[in-house]
DNA sequence: CGTGCACTTGATAGAACTCAAGACAGGTGG
DNA sequence: CCACCTGTCTTGAGTTCTATCAAGTGCACG
C-alpha cells in the first residue's frame, strides 16, 4: 500500500478519496480522472445538521461528500428517527438511474462537511457512458455497493443482537473508509455521537452505551473522542458474521462484470 | 371503482394485474397495454419454496409475477433469516437499470406461484424509453415506490415495536394489493405463514402469534387461513404512522425522460 | 390413523428500554 | 481566568418487551 497523502478533513483540496475508491471497480482513463478531480474545484462548506437532500426534493445531479459524514434517515412522527445508511468521504450522493428521480429521504450532515456538484460525473455516466466507460462501470459497481451496505443494515437491526449489530456497523465502515484510505488496520475515524449510531442500529443511547463497554471490556472495540479502534478484526468478523462485499474490483473487466449489482 | 374480474390465482391468464398497477403511475398507450398483455403468453408455474433468483445471478431480464407470492431474502450463517420485502402479484422483478447488474440477494417463492420473463418489458424501458414513454415512466415510478417499501422495512424494524410493525406491514400489503385489485376494504388474501411474517419483521414466531391476537383483542385485525381482515384502517393507521407513499401518478407526462443502458 | 407442519399456550429467562442522576468535556461570557 | 452552560457520555435501578423452551392443539395429507 502506498503512502497516503495528508488528509485534512478542513481543507480537502483534492478528490483523491473518490479517485481511490472508484480505482477500486474499475481502470480509470486519465481523463476521467482528471474529470474526478476536477469536482472538488468548488467546494461548499457546511456546518453539522446541514441538509443535504429534502425528502421529495428533485435530484437534478449528483453530489459528492469531499469532507465529513452524513446519513440518510427518516422520522416517525413522534420523534423516532431511523438512519438508514452513512454517507462517507469520498462518496457520491444524490445519483440516480432514473430520470426525474426524486430523494425518497432526506439526507443530513453529522458534522461540518464539504461538498460539491457531481453534475459533471452524472452526465457522464448518464449521458455519455461509452465515452467514459472506466469511470461509468466504476460509479455503477459503487451503487451498487451501497446498495448491499443497505440490505447488511436491515439485516443488522432486523436479526442481529445489539452486540453483533455494533460490531458488524464499525466492521462495515472500517471496511469503507479502508477504501479510501481513512482507515488502517482497525484504527478508524468515527465522528459519531452515540445517539446517532443507536439511530442506525435501532437501539437506544443507554444500551448501545453499555454494548461499546461491554466491546471493550471484551478487548474486541474501543470507541472515543471521535476514534474506533478494531483490536481484534478476526473475532469481530467472526461474531458479527461480516464478510467484505466482495466487489471483485478489476477482475474480469470485459465480460461477467462481478459485482453485486442490484435487483428489485 | 370499476369491478374487478375474476383472479383465479391458479389460472392467471391475463396481466390484468400488472397493467391496472402500471396504470395507476402513467397513463398508458395501447400499444403499451398490448406489451404487458403478451408477457402473461408463456407463463411458468412453479411450486412454493423455488428460487427465483439467487444472490450473485447475473440479472439478464426482468421477469413478472403473474400470481403467487415471493419475497427476497438473506440467510445468516447460523440460519437466521431476514426478508427484505414481499414480491406480490402483478410485481416485475429482476429489473436493474445498471448494465450488467447481478442481484444482490437471493428471491424465492413463499406460495406456489405462475411467473413469466418480462424481457420485452425490460427492452422497452431501457432501450426504447422513447417509444414506450408512458410504460417507462410507469415502470421507474413503480421502481421507485418499491424502494420506499424498502425504507417502511427499515423503519419497522430499526424504530416500531411488535405491535406496530405488524400494524404497519398489513397496512402497506393491504395498500399495494388494492392498487392490483386484490384488496378490498381491510380483506386481503394473506398467504404466508407466521414464520415468514416474522422474518420479515425481525420478530420470534412466538411473539409475532401474541401480537396477531393481541391487534384481534383489540378488534383491529385478524389473520387466519390465508387471509387478512383489516378491521379498523383508520386506528391501524394512526398507531402505525402510515402513510400510503404519494406515488405523484400522473404528473410530469413528458419531461426529459432520458435513459439509457449505459454500458461499460 | 399416523405423520408433519403450522399454530397456540404457558412458564421463564434474557435483552433492551426508560427514568433519573451524575460526570465530563468544550465553549461562552463575565 | 474562572464560573457557567450545554451537549455528550456514563451509571444505577427498575420495568417492559421479546426470545426461548417445552408442550400441546388442530388440521391436511398420504
Amino acid at each position: 500500500m502506498s503512502r497516503l497523502p495528508a488528509l485534512d478533513p478542513e481543507h480537502p483540496d483534492q478528490a483523491e478519496l473518490i479517485i481511490r475508491r472508484l480505482s477500486k471497480y474499475s481502470e480509470l482513463a486519465p481523463e476521467e480522472i482528471e474529470l474526478l478531480r476536477s469536482l472538488s474545484e468548488t467546494p461548499e462548506r457546511l456546518p453539522a445538521a446541514s441538509e443535504l437532500i429534502a425528502e421529495g426534493e428533485r435530484l437534478e445531479s449528483p453530489r459528492l461528500l469531499l469532507a465529513g459524514w452524513a446519513c440518510r434517515q427518516r422520522y416517525l412522527s413522534d420523534g423516532r428517527r431511523q438512519i438508514f445508511d452513512f454517507i462517507l468521504p469520498g462518496d457520491i450522493y444524490g445519483l440516480c438511474l432514473r430520470p426525474q428521480a426524486v430523494a425518497l429521504c432526506n439526507a443530513v450532515t453529522l458534522t461540518r462537511a464539504t461538498i460539491s456538484n457531481a453534475a459533471a460525473l452524472g452526465d457522464a455516466v448518464l449521458s455519455h457512458p461509452d465515452g467514459y466507460s472506466g469511470l461509468t462501470t466504476a460509479t455503477l459497481m459503487s451503487a451498487s455497493a451501497d446498495e448491499v451496505y443497505l440490505l447488511n443494515q436491515m439485516v443488522r437491526i432486523g436479526r442481529q443482537t445489539a452486540y453483533e449489530r455494533v460490531a458488524h456497523l464499525l466492521l462495515e465502515l472500517h471496511h469503507r473508509l479502508s477504501i479510501v484510505g481513512l482507515a488502517n488496520d482497525g484504527f478508524m475515524p468515527l465522528p459519531l455521537t452515540q445517539e446517532v449510531i443507536a439511530d442506525a442500529l435501532g437501539l437506544s443511547i443507554v444500551h448501545l452505551n453499555r454494548t461499546l463497554q461491554q466491546l471493550r471490556r471484551d478487548g474486541l472495540a474501543e470507541v472515543k473522542g471521535g476514534v474506533a479502534r478494531l483490536l481484534d478484526l478476526g473475532r469481530l468478523r467472526g461474531l458479527a458474521d461480516f464478510r467484505a462485499p466482495h466487489v471483485s474490483a478489476r477482475r474480469l473487466e470485459n465480460g461477467g462484470m462481478r459485482l453485486h449489482a442490484a435487483a428489485p
